[in-house]
DNA sequence: TATGAATGAGAATTCATTCAT
DNA sequence: TATGAATGAATTCTCATTCAT
């Protein structure tokens, strides 16, 4: 059958985009508040304040719906990456900006970490059913390995570095300090969340990139 | 009633601490498996070929059996940080190795990161409630200040360096990397997890920590 | 509203026509199938290859639906004996055909079996709201009376059998070996649906129904 | 652990028995009642005035309590057929106290012709799963067999005579006519179940099964 | 100390049916 | 006539937890 394309069609279409982008937000922030096993889909249609039926109706299940999350997270944080714009700077200013960039997207959205904690909690299994996800990621790493690249010419930054280790590293030093927070702030007894204590975060993690990055 | 100490009560005692072992072990198992929200109290008496009502004889509920858990995780590992001596080695040495065993934990105790996770996806409530978690952990980062504090002086080590900043570094650089390794993997289309993958992360992380932290 | 006899309104006529004939084909699949309380509205929508809405439309319900499905199923058999014209034979002949009849229309129609158990295990609520059914079946058991009156005075069947109890005999005969063939092959460890224990049990049942009415 | 047999053990044993078969008559009930699709694992804990969650402790899930059910009908119809001792009776006995049998069989435990029903709607996989069913059914074959030798031996009963078909033919004489009385009334617009009805069909089968097996 | 039986509160999922156009 | 979106009421099944001994 032709797909309906009057005006009036468009709208239901509208319609059932929105609500499936309801969905798809309320899924979001209830995986991120609980965890995959934790979150409760009759919260998902509360939050949604839309029928728990039509979650259904449009994801299937549960775990389809988790799937579907990820691939918008993924999304979402690669459309920004790739407003990054990391060429047009001086590669060790591009490199200062990637680790500011990576460290302000994960305080902005730290359902962004619990998500992935679930993704992997689940063996990542969500991402070996999507293909989408490969191709989502591979931009920023080309991007940075053309900024290494060119700094190794010029000799502002050292030669040597595998684009893959040093996005992980980057990633990796803002994800534990944010993931675990809590924990640490626990642990150390001293809050990490303070502004305070995220500015000198941020202002550590430069140093160690740059530290390393940055020729004798 | 006063402690029986006659030779059979004491191998019932005997009895009941290797079962409470035996629990607390099939616990961490199915935590670390599945999480908290994902672990099945049916599982963990299955595990321990125990009978279930004897973990709540033990443990109350399944939060507290979860706190148990934890607590014993951060014990483990802090016995083993007691063994490192980083202050017979040169500071380079010392933190050299730290690196080395921070990645070595992870890699062998891999239930210790789904554990910190769950934790913090519920906001390190079942640390609050612990008295003892603070005490276990400042020993290293007291050991790591004055490593840090004699390389200073010994002009081996760059200076101004937080204690707390760089642990937590060193940690975020094997955790990300071990933590995520299945989602990594699928989005870089390179199995993380191979020997030689490995090998290269720890040399990695060891040249930026190395690299940032020895002077000019 | 008076009938439109133009047309295009006739041909949207027939196309309605046609969408409940595709509707009941594919409900009485699905019923056949799954039974009456297994079957599931979304699929005979999917069957139908028609919006599920339409269903509704048309039959109101699943019940009357069934009902509907029923019926048409009751006509059919019906319109297959009255072709079978039994008064042209000689009764013995016409008793065999009968026999022969009502085992391949039961072959062949395997649904009409299933819809038979879902009726009787609703007790036939069905078809007692159904005025049609009744006079449905008359018309073979008055043949049937026929045959054996006439067998009777010709000398050609034994007499003092009731038409009604006789056309049960022979359709129960066939019923329970295929509406049953799933169970009895698995209980007696043969499989009853080879061609050849096919045509040995319309052997047998010929030999049972006219062993038992030709005169001694 | 070795099974504890003390007399409380052995109470608690009982116990658990005794809830099991509750919940198996209840839930034979329930699925004569209503088939395996209309059954109701609610209605089914209310008959038997246990907790819903024990049916599932004992017996997994819903296709499961219906295999059993199924399992346990067997048993009981074979237990009954064990007590026929056929081969003590003259041959034309033998056969007509089976065709009683079966009739009365059928009469007093509707529900075991509801089951099969049902079993056959699935096609009969709850049977392929069991490897009791066809144990359960060889002994009256075989002694069905028997009969039949010996009968035409004596020049009692006509040679010849599949005891498999044999048997099946009597089962659906006596079947079809009772799982169909319903819809059969109503069509032929006459009470089947009244008791003059009844003891017409059962002398109208033994007639067909004899007048079909005695020796001209 | 140890255990099998039992339970109530929920959780995911299903289903017939209706709305709005 | 036809349809995609939406819904409320079940329905199966799960889970942490308690009972009784």
């Amino acid at each position: 059958m032709a797909r309906d394309t009057s005006p009036v069609a468009e709208e239901r279409l509208r319609d059932a985009d929105r609500s499936q982008n309801t969905i798809l937000a309320a899924a979001r922030d209830e995986f991120a508040e609980y965890g995959l096993g934790g979150a409760r889909m009759d919260r998902i249609a509360e939050r949604a304040a839309l029928n728990k039926r039509l979650i259904y109706y449009y994801f299937e299940d549960k775990e389809k719906l988790f799937q579907a999350v990820l691939e918008q997270a993924y999304r979402d944080i690669r459309e920004q990456e790739n407003k990054l714009h990391l060429l047009d700077l001086a590669p060790p200013d591009a490199v200062r900006r990637l680790v500011e960039f990576t460290w302000n997207y994960y305080l902005q959205h730290p359902e962004f970490m619990t998500l992935l904690n679930s993704a992997n909690l689940h063996k990542a299994r969500h991402l070996a059913g999507s293909t989408r996800a490969r191709e989502l990621n591979s931009p920023l790493v080309d991007t940075l390995a053309a900024v290494l690249e060119r700094g190794r010419r010029e000799g502002s930054l050292r030669g040597g570095v595998d684009p893959v280790q040093l996005y992980v590293s980057i990633a990796g030093l803002a994800y534990f300090y944010l993931s675990n927070a809590h924990t640490l702030s626990a642990i150390f007894g001293r809050d990490l969340m303070t502004p305070k204590s995220r500015s000198e975060r941020l202002s550590h993690m430069t140093d160690v990139i740059l530290g390393y990055l940055l020729p004798a």
